[in-house]
DNA sequence: AAAGAGATTTAGACTTGTCTAAAAATATAT
DNA sequence: ATATATTTTTAGACAAGTCTAAATCTCTTT
């Protein structure tokens, strides 16, 4: 088995590379994972020898298939746990991350399952992201960045880039949730701002805020 | 906050200071805890620095205040968490103690008490053992040890002194369950072996068997 | 009260994961 | 193409938790 420490970077590693597509630098983690360089170099080296990256020398790192097996397997804890705090116990879905980092891993060959099994197989977690399934396959949704989008145009609210605590408060401070059906009005070409409308109210939003925002036409 | 080892001690200590009475020493908390004597030492002397238990070199150890309210609060998460996989996910209460082993670190103020509140308070464990409160409250229920009992006289299966994954096996096996009203029969005077009968059934178990069995009268 | 047995502690070592500071490699700019 | 800046790696250190082997203490027996 694998410790708590090389899931997390796999884990890291992975949504990294869904973003970047490339090979993935050493600074690049050590940011993602709060931690220093020198320590990322020393772990891709441990997850090199068993065979879950690629790694050369100043080159970067890829998963391998193994590698991002493990990774979807975290994602699937994680995402499950947290379809669980939410919806069993009642908590809201910028409270449960933390929680959710501790769970993901928990060691048993059956406990993720059944719990899918007891949340009724649930398709996607409270941000909006799809669970991995089983055997480790994702539900790609097409989205497109929020900034993309031109005047007129309508989408769904469908994921998040950023899931910090405080942009989570953002968005329910101005009642935006995923699945929100909303519409640009106009698009402000001095500092990128864009005025939206959603079902019940209309607000402008900041560019980076919008970058953050993914969007399902 | 503390460390899953340090936990694991305090939890170990204090089942042991709650079987034993006395002042606990190294080899028996490191029989208990599946270690060696000389880790036993180097820990206590760290939990002793933290005034979680008193420690004099060579007397053994006995938990401070401080020390068994973390050891109920561990004790409590453990419990609870183990009810909530019978319960909820259909586990078998001789498959769950491992995972929860796991589930009773998991770091968080409101966790344990919104999973209490989702599976409606229960008092007891799958195992019968009381579930501490939020402020460490628990309730002792009386009980003695089956061979205390004579012949004729009738009781009510509490709970286990052994939880291990063999000794329940054989409960299943041998039909027997907490709350399970037993008589006893007879018991032959050369290996303290005990003819009991259930509601639906009679046995023989051993002295062993036996010890490990606690009853309410 | 001395000896031997058993329990406990100490000393030193190892592993995992981290860090700082310095060295080496790569990328960028003129 | 050379100097400079940035990134990455190495070397050596540390903390937590564990271990083995040796030393020390306590208890029991005679």
């Amino acid at each position: 088995m694998f410790s708590q420490a090389e899931e997390n970077y796999l884990k890291a590693i992975y949504t990294l590379q869904n973003n970047h597509g490339m090979a993935i630098n050493t600074n690049l983690i050590a940011k993602k994972m709060n931690t220093k360089a020198s320590s990322v170099t020393d772990m891709i080296k441990k997850l090199s020898v068993k065979k879950l990256l690629t790694y050369k020398k100043y080159q970067g790192v890829k998963l391998t298939v193994k590698g991002k097996k493990i990774a979807l397997k975290v994602i699937r804890k994680h995402r499950l746990w947290e379809y669980f705090l939410v919806k069993k116990l009642n908590y809201r879905w910028d409270e449960v991350h933390e929680i959710a980092e501790q769970l993901e891993h928990i060691k048993s060959e059956t406990l993720i399952d059944n719990l899918e099994a007891f949340l009724n197989h649930p398709k996607f977690d409270p941000h909006g992201d799809p669970i991995p399934d089983k055997d480790g396959n994702i539900m790609l949704t097409k989205t497109v960045n929020l900034l993309k989008l031109k005047v007129g145009q309508k989408g769904i609210l469908d994921s998040l880039k950023d899931s910090s605590d405080v942009f989570l408060k953002y968005l329910n401070k101005k009642n935006l949730a995923l699945r929100d059906r909303i519409k640009v009005i106009d698009i402000e070409p001095f500092d990128n701002s864009i005025h939206i409308e959603t079902k019940t109210h209309q607000l402008v939003i900041s560019k980076k805020v919008a970058e953050n925002i993914n969007i399902k036409i």
